[in-house]
DNA sequence: TGCGTTTTTGG
DNA sequence: CAAAAACGC
């Protein structure tokens, strides 16, 4: 038996991934011992509504996960805590027990994780253990996409043109794979004991749907370079196509790392960022807007307080009808995209982009109802659930945002239906009730058996919503 | 990655 | 008069 002894801790949060994970990286370096730990923090779990498919994701994730640290020497523990504040003493009890020296993290950027890192960090430090925290989650870093005054970008297009320019001067490549660890004494956990650290089990299986790994999420990336890349700009505003990557849950989970997938799109198209193939190029734009969601979180942590980025749009009347709200939740709105959308998020833990825009704006231009209210049932759904990304694309559907949709840009759900599920075949996959009714009235259909009628006036509550907005001083 | 309405254009 | 352009929100 060997003694159990290890160097570092690495903390894995949304990282689960062995390749360009730069804190295990970086614990992984010396070859002196690394242990991995993994906290399901319940409190944290309940109070950011996080999705029960998601949660289920996670359990798939640290069984893969295990393996992987396996084969690199590195034991795998997993905690379950009730409360935030047992993080610190399960840590403390764990550095004791194998005389740990450092804990290596990769960063986390809304509040609440912010301030638990910040704690912890304090907390080890006092007790001279190193924390070394890295950034995974962002191409660039946030903190270093600044104007001329030193100041944080609000428009996008300016932030995007500073982006490109320092990711010119980057490598953009992928760490080699980690160093592997010196054999240990320490028992490995296994499958049985991973599982039951999650209290409750998600009925639903959707492991066909999303097999959990970073191969998996590798997978999906290489067939996405091949089959769909060089058509993402046309393809992607399809929802009945698979034009788009499809790689969100692995991407807020952490089976792949934002850098992975730039590389690899780059390889793609000659080494170029900005030129070359338009289908890489939107593509790359999209990791753009969300490195830009990202730093928007750290610039503006307000925005992790239920705050809108534009502070006059606070005060526009928003409704809390909860009957017309579930009516939207349950995909019975009678608008025939919107319903099909809401019902492919309820099965599939996902929803297409052009999807989430339409049914986001639907709510909160043509309801009227608050954007927060719509932001956080898609936390409970959402397999992909990420802060940034989704109150980013919350507040620019509401107009609240910074670099937002105007105010009187409105979408009809029904004209988008019709440019961009002309034939109906997506409003089809999701509603039977409305399989035998012909593509030309689908979008906007007459009185059908097992079909509701519309629950607004698009057009009226459109001009209102515009009224209203035009009213507020800014 | 907006829509609805009005005005202009070319015949 | 239909289509395109322009305009305001
Ligand atoms: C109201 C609303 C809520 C959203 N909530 C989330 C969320 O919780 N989690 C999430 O990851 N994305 C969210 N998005 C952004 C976007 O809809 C999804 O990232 C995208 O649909 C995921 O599909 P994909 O992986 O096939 O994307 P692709 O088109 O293949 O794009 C590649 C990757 O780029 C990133 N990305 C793409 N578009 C955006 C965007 N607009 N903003 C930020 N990142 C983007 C995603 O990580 C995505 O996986 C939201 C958008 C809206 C309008």
């Amino acid at each position: 038996m060997v003694a159990s002894r290890f160097k570092h801790i690495v903390w894995f949060r949304n990282d689960l991934r062995i390749y360009d994970n730069p804190a295990l990286f970086r614990a992984a370096e010396e070859q002196e011992g690394v242990l991995a730990v993994y906290f399901i923090c319940h409190e944290m779990l309940e109070n950011h509504v996080t999705a029960s498919v998601r949660i289920d994701f996670i359990r798939r994730h640290l069984l893969q996960l295990n393996n992987d640290l396996a084969e690199l020497n590195i034991p795998l523990v997993v905690i379950s805590t009730d409360k935030t504040k047992e993080i610190i003493p399960q840590l403390k009890k764990l550095i004791d027990k194998y005389q740990v020296e450092g804990l290596f993290l990769n960063a986390e950027y809304p509040i609440d994780e912010f301030n638990r890192d910040k704690q912890v960090a304090d907390e080890l430090r006092k007790q001279e253990i190193v924390v070394k925290r890295s950034h995974d989650r962002v191409i660039i870093p946030p903190g270093m996409i600044r104007n001329g005054k030193g100041e944080p970008y609000k428009v996008f297009t300016a932030f995007k043109k500073n982006w490109l320019q320092q990711a010119r001067a980057l490598a953009l490549e992928p760490l080699k794979k980690p160093k592997t660890q010196p054999p240990h004494g320490a028992t490995v956990i296994t499958d049985a004991e991973i599982n039951k650290q999650f209290k409750t089990l998600e009925q639903r299986d959707l492991s066909k749907l999303w097999p959990a790994g970073e191969k998996e999420a590798a997978k999906r990336l290489k067939a996405f370079i091949k089959n769909h890349i060089h058509d993402y700009d046309t393809g992607r505003d399809f929802p009945d196509l698979d034009g788009t990557s499809q790689l969100s849950p692995y991407l807020a989970i952490g089976s792949i790392s934002p850098r992975q997938c730039i590389a690899a799109a780059l390889h793609a198209n000659r080494g170029e960022l900005d030129s070359g193939n338009a289908g890489v190029t939107t593509w790359i734009g999209e990791l753009i807007w969300r490195d830009f969601y990202q730093h928007v979180v750290v610039d503006f942590p307000d925005v992790c307080k239920y705050k809108a980025m534009q502070k006059h749009t606070e005060a526009f009347p928003w409704r809390y009808d909860k009957s017309l709200f579930n009516a939207w939740c349950d995909g019975e709105t009678g608008i025939p995209i919107v319903d099909a959308a809401m019902l492919q998020l309820k099965d599939t833990g996902w929803m297409h982009n052009r999807l989430r825009m339409v049914v986001a704006m639907f709510l909160t231009k043509n309801l009227q109802i608050d954007w927060r209210m719509g932001e956080r049932y898609f936390m409970t759904q959402l397999i992909d659930g990420d802060f940034a990304a989704n109150n980013g694309g919350w507040q620019w559907s509401a107009s609240t945002g910074t670099d937002a949709a105007p105010y009187f840009r409105i979408f009809n759900p029904v004209s988008q239906s019709q440019r961009f599920d002309a034939d109906g075949a997506f409003i089809r996959r999701y509603l039977p009730a409305l399989a035998k009714v012909p593509a030309k009235v689908i979008h906007s259909p007459p009185p059908t058996p097992g079909y509701s009628l519309p629950i607004v006036d698009l057009s009226l509550s459109r001009k209102e919503t515009i009224a209203l907005f035009g009213a507020l001083k800014s």
